[in-house]
RNA sequence: GGCGGUGUAGCUCAGAUGGUUAGAGCAUACGGCUCAUAUCCGUAGUGUCCGGGGUUCAAUUCCCUGCACCGCCA
């Protein structure tokens, strides 16, 4: 049997490509570059997708105000988030738009297969509807008659719609999550899921007749497919469902969909429940993470702390805030965004720990080798085996997408380094010349784990990383190291340049 | 109302199938170094481990109950 490169297919939700651009949108969308970047750099052949859902009744009336049609208003703002992503460098793959061909095709033949199968049919649907939310309200779900969520009125809806069958799936998709206790992470969530589906499943409307800006119902054009449908597919489409069989076969089933919690239900119900209908394997993992509060309140367009996240890379740097992001708070947990929790990262974990060791690296080994990296001595036990358990612990706390514990356990790394410098006193050192065998070791070493240092923080912090790899002189790119093996002691070649670089990260007061 | 979760140092949190001095980071104080972005290294702490009851030789850790906060559902 051929040797086979292990795949890892990582996604995001598509975005609503008439919202505007937030910090949730960004932190679900930099957990999954950080996780495809990471498993690049292991050697996987990594797919990591992300896109927009364009249509619905809300892109239709926005337009309409807007004197333009659906499609021009999608062209124009799928920017906002296609800009972004180049922004905050995110290295995904490919970008679905719900609007593409290859797309409404998977939407529309799925669609029919589910119908063929007696898995969706028609029924008549009664609801209320909020526009501004684009979200259907049970009666009891409301609020003194108004939207639970944005308080504003709802308007009833009664029309026909095409239903599917979920009811049917209640019981084989409590069976699979029994049997696979990873699918739905983290497990608070996982619990909520479960009860939700005890509860008992009622059917899923799945098509709309009050708007016309979706992907119209396969024999049926008076109907649309009503947005999870079209939505939840992207992930099938974008791997090249139908379009690219070779493809689709490398990569699905996906490893995992990095949601909101807001949209854990569509995920881990609806979504699974369709692909069992359609005898597509399910993805194996969801993961929801949680919310962001903004200086200790919930962000809102009421509210008006809305944080605007090209100003935030504007006032401290793309990578401090991916590095916050990560850092701040374990992965699937609700947390707080305050200057002051960044400004205290940026300063403590960034500054002074790793941004002050690469500095005062470099100064010492251009001083006292003329920026060339010395001959290799002999490896240092206590690094060495730090930088072992490091890379264990990360790479399992990477399957786990528990990002802060991975930095943390980088972070010990970091200050290893800072500690065996005390240790040894390269300065010390440099003013015996009979010491010039033991100082050529010690600097080697230190530039040796700064390089381990730097792969490890590359997934996380790009631009930095490659700074950092650039500094240190190495001319292979990172992008091709094997992380896997190369965390160990002693491939960063000697005699390689080093180049002194202003501080990476300044201090902010 | 139903189900689930959380409550540990000033702050954010880890933790133990129950057992000797309960941990980390930040913040604070003191000491050391000087290569470095006044950075780094070390030391020192402080805690009724939410209240009450129970099981046990032994509970902060298990069970029950009360209070507070949070999530999902209705």
């Amino acid at each position: 049997m051929l040797h086979m490169t292990e795949t890892f297919y990582v996604t995001t939700p598509i975005y609503y490509v008439n919202d505007v651009p937030h910090i949730g949108h960004v932190y679900t969308t930099v957990a999954a570059d950080i996780v495809a970047r990471y498993k690049r750099l292991m050697g996987y052949d990594v797919f990591f997708l992300t896109g927009t859902d364009e249509h619905g009744r809300k892109v239709e009336k926005t337009a309409e105000q807007a004197g333009e049609k659906p499609l021009e208003l999608a062209n124009r703002v799928v920017k906002r988030f296609q800009d972004l992503w180049v922004k905050f460098s995110i290295s995904h793959d490919d970008f679905i738009r719900t609007t593409e061909g290859r797309h409404k095709k998977v939407a529309q033949a799925l669609f029919s297969r589910a119908k063929d199968k007696g898995d969706i049919y028609l029924g008549r649907y009664e609801d209320w509807y909020c526009t501004p939310c684009e979200t259907f309200w049970t009666q009891n779900q409301l609020n003194d008659d108004m939207c639970p969520d944005c308080g504003r009125g709802v308007e009833k809806l009664k029309e026909d719609s095409y239903f599917f069958r979920m009811s049917h799936y209640q019981d084989t998709l409590l069976q699979h999550i029994k049997e696979n206790p990873d699918f739905i992470q983290p497990k608070v969530r996982k619990n909520e899921m479960l009860s939700f589906i005890k509860d008992g499943l009622r059917d899923l409307s799945v098509s709309r007749t009050s708007f016309s800006w979706g992907i119209p119902v396969p024999d049926d054009p008076g109907h649309v497919i009503y947005v999870w449908i079209d939505a939840l597919t992207n992930y099938l489409s974008g791997a090249g469902y139908l379009s690219d069989p070779d493809k689709f076969a490398r990569y699905w089933p996906a490893d995992v969909h990095l949601i909101g919690k807001d949209i854990l239900r569509h995920h881990s119900i609806y979504w699974p429940t369709f692909l069992m209908s359609l005898g597509i394997p399910l993805f194996k993992k969801v993961f929801a993470h949680g919310w962001w509060t903004i200086e200790g309140k919930k962000m809102s367009k009421s509210l008006g702390n809305f944080v605007e996240p090209l100003q935030l890379t504007e006032e401290y740097g793309v990578d401090q805030v991916r590095y916050f992001l990560m850092r701040e708070v374990p992965f699937g947990l609700d947390a707080d965004f305050s200057r002051k929790a960044m400004v205290g990262r940026i300063n403590s974990d960034l500054a002074n720990d790793l941004g002050n060791l690469f500095n005062r690296s470099l100064v010492m080994a251009t001083k006292y080798f003329g920026g060339t990296v010395p001959a290799r001595g002999k490896v240092n036990d206590t690094l060495q085996r730090t930088a072992d358990d490091v890379f264990q612990r990360v790479d399992l706390a990477m399957d786990d997408l528990a990002y802060q514990k991975a930095l943390i356990a980088i972070w010990e790394l970091i200050g290893a380094v800072n500690k065996y410098i005390d240790e040894t006193a390269p300065f010390t050192l440099a003013k015996d010349e009979s010491k010039g065998d033991e100082l050529r070791t010690v600097i080697y070493n230190i530039l040796d784990t700064l390089r381990v240092i730097t792969l490890f923080i590359f997934p996380f912090m790009p631009d930095t990383g490659r700074k950092m790899w650039a500094a240190l002189g190495i001319k292979e790119p990172i992008e091709s190291q094997d992380l896997s093996r190369s965390y160990q002691w002693g491939s960063l070649p000697e005699e390689a340049e080093l180049t002194k670089i202003p501080p990476l990260f300044p201090r902010i007061d």
